[in-house]
RNA sequence: GCCCGGGUGGCGGAAUUGGUAUACGCGCACGACUUAAAAUCGUGUCUCGAAAGGGAUGCGGGUUCGACUCCCGCCCCGGGCACCA
C-alpha cells in the first residue's frame, strides 16, 4: 500500500471539486434547504489567520454533514474588503486600493481553497465592487426616505492619527480603538442611523432566535432596556418653609422663609373655609386680604375666555405682599398655563348640595366637558383643587391621571381624614369609587402642600428613575450639563456665571477625562431655584453635575443618597441631605442596618419616612408613588443611534447630494401661509426626508452606484473632510431633482455596512454580480438598482432565509449583529424581505493565541502561517488539529507541536484501510463500537464539540487497529463521518474502496440504538462510596439481582465481612454503592 | 463596580449532567524493530506509600449513600460593559 501522501491527494480533490463546482447550492431545489453562514474575512495584506480555519472549518463539517442528510446546503464564501488597513496601504504606498484588494483576496481565495472547504465559490462576494455597493447605497437609500437616516451636527470622537471620526463603540477607554490614540473631541455634522427606534424589537426579539445564550445577554447588555418612570419635579423661585427648614430657621436667624399664606379674597366665610381645610400644625398663617387693607385689585382685568386669571391674581398678590397667595374666586374657571400650554383647571364642581359630592357621572362629564371644550389632550391639563362646599372639605380632582379625592362623609377619625377616590375604568370609561383613601393628620400638609404646590412653580424637570419607590428620599435634583432647562430658567438663577464656567468645563473634557476610574464627582448648585419632591412636597436644591449624562434617560435624575452609590458619593462631597427610605427586609450582614450610616441599601425592601406609603413593599411602591406623582411608567435604552460618516476615501459614497435651492423649497412649509400657496398649486410635493434633512437630495435608484472617483491623495485632510471633497469634478453635479448646481456628500460609509446585509447578497448572487474577478463575471448581466430588481429576489430570499446558522468571532456580537439586524428588520418592514430576524442561530468560536498566549500580532511577530503547516501536514491535519486543540467555544492558544497527534490518527486511518476486507463479518464488538461512535459524533458535531467528537473517532480507530482486519462495509461508514472533518482523505479512501460517486454525496450514517447498548457491561462497586470492585451486569438482571451479585463479589466481600450493611443503593448500568453502619 | 465564562496531571483537555475523576492527544520514560537514527509498535506516566491503603478537581464550609458536577462564603484568571439613574 502507498504511503499516505497529503500533497498529492489534497491537490487531486480540490482541483476536481472546484471544476465540477459540486458545492454549489440550488436556489430552486425540492430538498431541505440549510443556510450555514461565517463571518467573512477582512483581506488584509496578511493573509489567512488560523481563526479563520478554525471558524471556516466548523461551519463546513456542519455543512457537510447535512448535505449528507440530505440538505440543499448553501456555504458561500465572500470578502469584506472596505477599511482602514487597505487604505492606510494605499496611502503609503500610492497603489490604488482597488488594485491592493484584488491582490489581497485573490491570496484569500487561494489559501481557502487549500484547506477544501466545500464552499459555492460561484456566489463569491466583493463589498467593494460596486456591484455589490450599489445595493449597500441603495439600502441606505431607503433608510434615508424613510427618515431614519439624518444629519446631526455633533461633537465627535476623532483620531488625530488615523485622521477619522469614530463610532462611540470605536473609542476603548479614550483611546482609539485600532491604533491607540487618545481621541479628541470636534464639532462636525454626521450622519446617523436612528437604530433607538428598533431598539425595543431588537431586544424583544432575541425571544425568537437560537442564539448562545451569553450573545443574547451581550446584546441585551448594549441595548441596555430598562423600565422606570419618568416622574415630573416642579422647578419654582417661590420659596415655602420645610418642617426642617422651620426649626432650622430657630437656629439660623435672618431666614427668608414666608411663614404666612394669602387667600386672596375678603369674603370672611371663603377664608374661613381655608382656614378649616389646612390643619393645625400646617406651617402657614392663613391670613386674608382684609389682613392687608392697603392692596388695591382694582386694575386687575379678567380675560376673554377666563372669568378671572387666578394665576395673575396670585402673582399680583405675591408681587405686592411677598406672601404666597392661594385664590379662592370663581367656580369653575380654566387657567391657561403659561409654560407649556396647557391649562390649569381651578373648579369647584357645583356638586348635589343634598349629598354634597358629585355622582360618578358627574365626574366623568366633568373631565370630559373641559376636555372638549378647549380641544385639548388631557396630557396638557394639570390638576384643579374644588372645595366643594361650606364645611371646609378639600376635594381634589386630578385631570391627567382622571382621578378624583373626595372626602368622604364619614366625619374625621381620630387619625385623619377618609377621601373616597374616584378612579376611570380603562374598560368603561366610567368614574366608580375605589377604595377609601386615607390622608393623616400628619401627613396632611405635606398634602395639602402636595396639592397646592403647582400653583407657584415656574416650570417641570422631568427625570427618569428605576427606583420611583425611593422618591421620598430624594433629597436633591442634578441635571447634566448640556441640558437645555438651564438656559431657560437662566434669569432664575442667581449664581450664573459659576453655572456657565462648570458647562464650559465639562464641555471641554474629554470621554476619558469625564468617565475615568475613581473620578471625583464634580457640581455647581443652581441658586435661586428649587425643586420640589412631588411626593412630599419639599424643597429640595437643584445641581448640575457631569456624572449625570445628557444621552440617557432624560438627563436628570433625582437624587436618592441614601440608596445609590453615585448620589452618595456626590452627597457627601457637597453636604447634602440623606435620607433612608427603604430598609431591607432581613439584615443579612450586620453593617446592613440603619444603624450604619454609610451602608446604602441598593436593594428592595420596606418603605418608611414614605408618608401614606410607610410599610409597603417596595415593589408595590414603584407603581403606586409613580401614580401618585403624576408620572409616568417609562423605558430607556443605553444603545445610541449609529453615527454612520466616515470622512475617508475607502468606503461607500453615501448616494446624496446637497442642493441650495432644494433646501429652501423645503423649508418653506414652516411658513404657513407659503406652504397654503404651495398645496393649493400641487407643485413640489415636500417629501419626509426632506424635512427631516432640508436640501439633501437621494441620487436616483437607476444612477446607482455612486462610484468612487479616483483620486491623487488617500491621505485624509486634517480639517477633517474626506480625500473625496478634493475633487471637484466628482463633488459638483447637478440636482437630480431641480437640476440646479449641488455637490456631492463627501462622507463615506462605516465599515459596518456592507457587512450588514451580505447574507443576502450571497442569496441574490445566484442570479447577479458582485464579485472582482471580472474573467468570471462576464455571463452575468449586470442589473440595475431598484425596488422593481429587488423584487425578482423575493424567490431567492423566500427559500434561503433565514439564515440557518451563523457563528463568528464574539468580537461582532454586539455591533455586526446589531447593526445587521437592524438592517434586517428594516428590509422586512418595507417588505423585501420574508424574516423579521436574519439569522435563526448563532454560536461563536473562541479566539486562537499565539504560542505565548497573547493575541497574535505582526508587530510581536507570533503569527502562525497556515500555508507552510498545510504543505507540512496537510489540510485535513490543520484542520484536525484546529477542532480539536479545544472545546470550540474558548479562547485557546496555538501550539504547531501538537499537530503531530492528529497526523498520526490520519495516517493510522490510512494504514487501516489497507487491511480491509470485504469477506470479514464484523461481530457485535466492532458493530458496537462503530454505533457507539456514529451516535457520538453525530451528537457532537451539533453540539459544536468537535473535540471530543474527534476523541470518539480515535478511540475507533485506535480500535479497529487492533483487530485483525475490519470489514469494508464498517470502514466505510467510519470514513464517512470523518469526511466532513477531513474530506480528502477521506474521498480518497472511499474511492480507493470502489464506491463512485463522491463522499460528500453519499448518505450520512445512521446507527442503531441497540447496537449502542452494551449487551454486558461492567459496574463499579463503592463501598461506603469508594470504588473497591468491579461486577459484570447484564440487560436482564433487575436490580436484585445486581444487589446479589455485588454482595457476592469476593473483593466487596474483605470489606463488609464482620460490619451489617445498612442500605443497598443500586443505580442500574451505572453504580452499586453499599453501605454499611458506622 | 456590574454582567458573562473559566479554574481538573508536565501541557491541550475528557467526565454519560449527581454515579469508578484524569478519556483522547501532546510530552516524557522504558522496551521492541534497526548497525544506528528517524518513523512505527508496545508498556508506563496525578500524588504519598515497599505494600495494604490513603490523599487529590482554586480555597473554606454544607447538602447527599455518593459531589469536578448542587448550595453558601471567599480567592484567582479570561472576556464584555462601565457615573446608563
Amino acid at each position: 500500500m502507498e504511503k499516505y501522501d497529503h500533497l498529492k491527494i489534497e491537490k487531486k480533490w480540490q482541483e476536481r471539486w472546484d471544476k465540477e463546482g459540486c458545492y454549489a447550492a440550488k436556489d430552486d431545489s425540492d430538498k431541505k434547504k440549510f443556510y450555514g453562514l461565517i463571518e467573512f474575512p477582512y483581506p488584509s495584506g496578511e493573509g489567512l489567520h488560523v481563526g479563520h480555519i478554525r471558524s471556516n472549518t466548523a461551519m463546513d463539517i456542519i455543512a457537510r454533514k447535512r448535505r449528507a442528510e440530505g440538505y440543499d446546503v448553501l456555504y458561500p464564501i465572500g470578502y469584506d474588503s472596505f477599511g482602514l488597513p487597505t487604505e492606510n496601504f494605499a496611502i503609503k504606498t500610492g497603489i490604488h486600493p482597488a488594485e491592493v484588494t484584488k491582490q489581497n483576496t485573490g491570496k484569500f481565495r487561494e489559501q481557502l481553497k487549500s484547506l477544501g472547504y466545500s464552499f459555492d465559490w460561484s456566489r463569491e462576494i466583493d463589498t467593494s465592487n460596486p456591484e455589490y455597493y450599489k445595493w449597500t447605497q441603495w439600502i441606505f437609500l431607503q433608510l434615508f426616505k424613510k427618515g431614519l437616516a439624518y444629519k446631526k451636527r455633533m461633537t465627535i470622537n476623532w483620531c488625530p492619527k488615523d485622521k477619522i471620526g469614530l463610532a462611540n463603540e470605536e473609542v476603548i477607554d479614550g483611546l482609539c480603538e485600532r491604533c491607540g490614540t487618545v481621541v479628541e473631541k470636534r464639532e462636525k455634522d454626521q450622519w446617523m442611523l436612528a437604530i433607538t427606534k428598533y431598539a425595543d424589537r431588537l431586544d424583544k426579539d432575541l425571544d425568537d432566535v437560537d442564539y448562545l445564550e451569553k450573545i443574547k445577554i451581550q446584546q441585551r447588555n448594549w441595548i441596555g432596556r430598562s423600565e422606570g418612570s419618568e416622574i415630573k419635579f416642579p422647578i419654582t423661585n417661590y420659596q415655602f418653609p420645610n418642617k426642617s427648614q422651620e426649626s432650622n430657621s430657630k437656629k439660623n436667624t435672618g431666614n427668608i422663609w414666608p411663614k404666612k399664606i394669602l387667600i386672596g379674597t375678603r369674603n370672611e366665610a371663603k377664608v374661613k373655609m381655608f382656614r378649616d381645610a389646612f390643619p393645625k400644625d400646617f406651617p402657614f398663617e392663613v391670613i386674608s386680604l382684609s389682613d392687608i387693607p392697603d392692596i388695591d385689585d382694582s386694575d386687575l382685568v379678567e380675560g376673554d375666555d377666563f372669568k378671572l386669571n387666578a394665576r395673575l391674581k396670585s402673582q399680583f398678590y405675591y408681587q405686592k405682599t411677598g406672601i404666597p397667595t392661594v385664590s379662592t374666586d370663581q367656580i369653575q374657571w380654566i387657567e391657561k398655563w403659561p409654560k407649556d400650554g396647557g391649562f390649569v383647571v381651578h373648579a369647584r364642581k357645583e356638586a348635589n348640595m343634598e349629598t354634597g359630592r358629585a355622582t360618578d357621572e358627574e365626574v366623568g362629564n366633568w373631565i370630559e366637558e373641559i376636555v372638549h371644550k378647549y380641544g385639548e389632550s388631557k396630557a396638557t391639563f394639570h390638576y384643579a383643587i374644588s372645595f366643594t362646599d361650606g364645611r371646609g372639605t378639600v376635594d381634589y380632582v386630578n385631570v391627567q391621571r382622571e382621578y378624583i379625592l373626595q372626602k368622604n362623609k364619614s366625619p374625621k377619625t381620630n387619625e385623619g381624614y377618609v377621601f373616597d377616590r374616584y378612579m376611570k375604568d380603562a374598560d368603561t370609561g366610567e368614574f366608580r369609587i375605589e377604595q377609601p383613601f386615607h390622608v393623616a393628620f400628619s401627613e396632611f400638609d405635606q398634602f395639602i402642600r402636595h396639592e397646592f404646590i403647582r400653583l407657584f412653580d415656574l416650570d417641570n424637570v422631568d427625570v427618569f428613575t428605576t427606583r420611583p419607590d425611593t422618591l421620598f428620599g430624594a433629597t436633591y435634583l442634578v441635571l447634566s450639563p448640556e441640558h437645555e432647562k438651564i438656559t431657560d430658567i437662566k434669569q432664575q438663577i442667581t449664581n450664573w456665571q459659576e453655572v456657565e464656567e462648570y458647562i464650559q468645563i465639562s464641555k471641554n473634557k474629554t470621554e476619558q477625562e469625564r468617565t475615568a476610574e475613581g473620578k471625583e464627582k464634580t457640581g455647581v448648585e443652581l441658586r435661586g431655584i428649587k425643586a420640589i419632591n412631588p411626593a412630599n412636597g419639599e424643597y429640595i436644591p437643584v445641581w448640575i453635575a457631569d456624572y449625570v449624562l445628557r444621552h440617557y434617560g432624560t438627563g436628570a435624575i433625582m437624587a436618592v443618597p441614601a440608596h445609590d452609590k453615585r448620589d452618595y458619593e456626590f452627597a457627601k462631597k457637597y453636604n447634602l441631605g440623606i435620607r433612608r427610605v427603604v430598609e431591607p427586609k432581613f439584615v443579612i450582614k450586620s453593617g446592613d442596618t440603619a444603624y450604619n450610616p454609610d451602608y446604602i441599601h441598593t436593594g428592595e425592601g420596606i418603605l418608611h419616612d414614605s408618608g401614606i406609603f410607610d410599610g409597603m413593599d417596595s415593589e408595590e411602591a414603584k407603581i403606586k408613588i409613580t401614580e401618585f406623582t403624576g408620572g409616568s411608567v417609562a423605558v430607556k435604552y443605553k444603545l445610541r443611534d449609529w453615527v454612520f460618516s466616515r470622512q475617508r476615501y475607502w468606503g461607500e459614497p453615501i448616494p446624496l447630494v446637497f442642493c441650495e435651492e432644494c433646501k429652501r423649497r423645503a423649508e418653506i412649509p414652516n411658513s404657513p401661509a407659503f406652504a397654503k400657496k404651495l398645496r393649493r398649486a400641487k407643485q413640489y410635493p415636500i417629501a419626509k426626508e426632506e424635512q427631516i434633512n432640508p436640501g439633501w437630495v437621494a441620487v436616483p435608484e437607476e444612477d446607482l452606484p455612486v462610484k468612487l472617483p479616483d483620486v491623487e491623495k488617500y491621505q485624509p485632510t486634517d480639517t477633517g473632510e474626506s480625500p473625496l471633497a478634493s475633487v471637484p469634478k466628482w463633488v459638483n453635479v447637478k440636482c437630480p431633482k431641480c437640476h440646479g448646481p449641488a455637490k456631492r456628500e463627501t462622507d463615506t460609509m462605516p465599515n459596518w455596512a456592507g457587512s450588514s446585509w451580505y447574507y443576502l447578497a450571497y442569496a441574490m448572487r445566484g442570479i447577479s454580480n458582485f464579485s472582482l474577478d471580472k474573467t468570471r463575471d462576464k455571463q452575468f448581466s449586470t442589473s440595475t438598482c431598484s425596488v422593481q430588481a429587488i423584487s425578482k429576489y423575493k424567490d431567492v430570499f423566500g427559500h434561503w432565509l433565514p439564515v440557518d446558522w451563523y457563528n463568528g468571532g464574539m468580537e461582532h456580537t454586539t455591533l455586526h449583529l446589531l447593526y445587521s439586524r437592524f438592517w434586517h428588520k428594516f428590509l422586512y418592514d418595507e417588505g423585501y424581505v420574508p424574516t423579521h430576524e436574519p439569522y435563526a442561530k448563532r454560536t461563536s468560536h473562541g479566539l486562537i493565541l499565539a504560542h505565548d498566549g497573547e493575541k497574535m500580532s505582526k508587530s510581536k511577530g507570533n503569527v502562525v502561517n497556515p500555508d507552510d503547516l498545510v504543505t507540512l501536514y496537510g489540510a485535513d491535519s490543520i484542520r484536525l488539529y484546529e477542532m480539536f486543540m479545544g472545546p470550540f467555544d474558548q479562547s485557546i492558544a496555538w501550539n504547531s507541536d501538537s499537530i503531530i497527534g492528529v497526523r498520526r490518527f490520519l495516517e493510522k486511518v490510512w494504514r487501516i484501510s489497507g487491511k480491509i476486507d470485504g469477506e470479514t463479518k464484523s461481530d457485535m464488538r466492532v458493530q458496537s463500537m462503530l454505533n457507539q461512535t456514529i451516535k457520538k459524533v453525530s451528537e457532537d458535531i451539533e453540539q459544536m464539540r468537535f473535540n471530543t467528537a474527534i476523541s470518539a473517532m480515535m478511540i475507533f480507530v485506535n480500535f479497529a487497529d487492533r483487530e485483525k482486519n475490519i470489514s469494508q462495509e464498517i470502514y466505510e461508514k467510519f470514513i464517512q463521518i470523518l469526511a466532513p472533518f477531513a474530506p480528502h482523505i477521506s474521498e480518497e479512501i472511499w474511492q480507493m474502496m470502489g464506491n463512485n460517486g463522491y463522499i460528500h454525496e453519499s448518505e450520512w450514517p445512521k446507527y442503531d440504538e441497540e447496537l449502542v447498548k452494551d449487551k454486558d457491561k461492567k459496574i463499579a462497586v463503592q463501598v461506603n462510596g469508594k470504588a473497591r470492585a468491579e461486577i459484570m451486569v447484564s440487560e436482564t438482571m433487575d436490580e436484585k439481582d445486581i444487589e446479589s451479585a455485588a454482595l457476592k463479589n469476593e473483593q466487596v466481600g474483605k470489606w463488609i465481612k464482620g460490619r451489617k450493611v445498612k442500605k443497598v443503593i443500586v443505580v442500574k448500568g451505572r453504580i452499586v454503592n453499599i453501605v454499611l453502619e458506622s
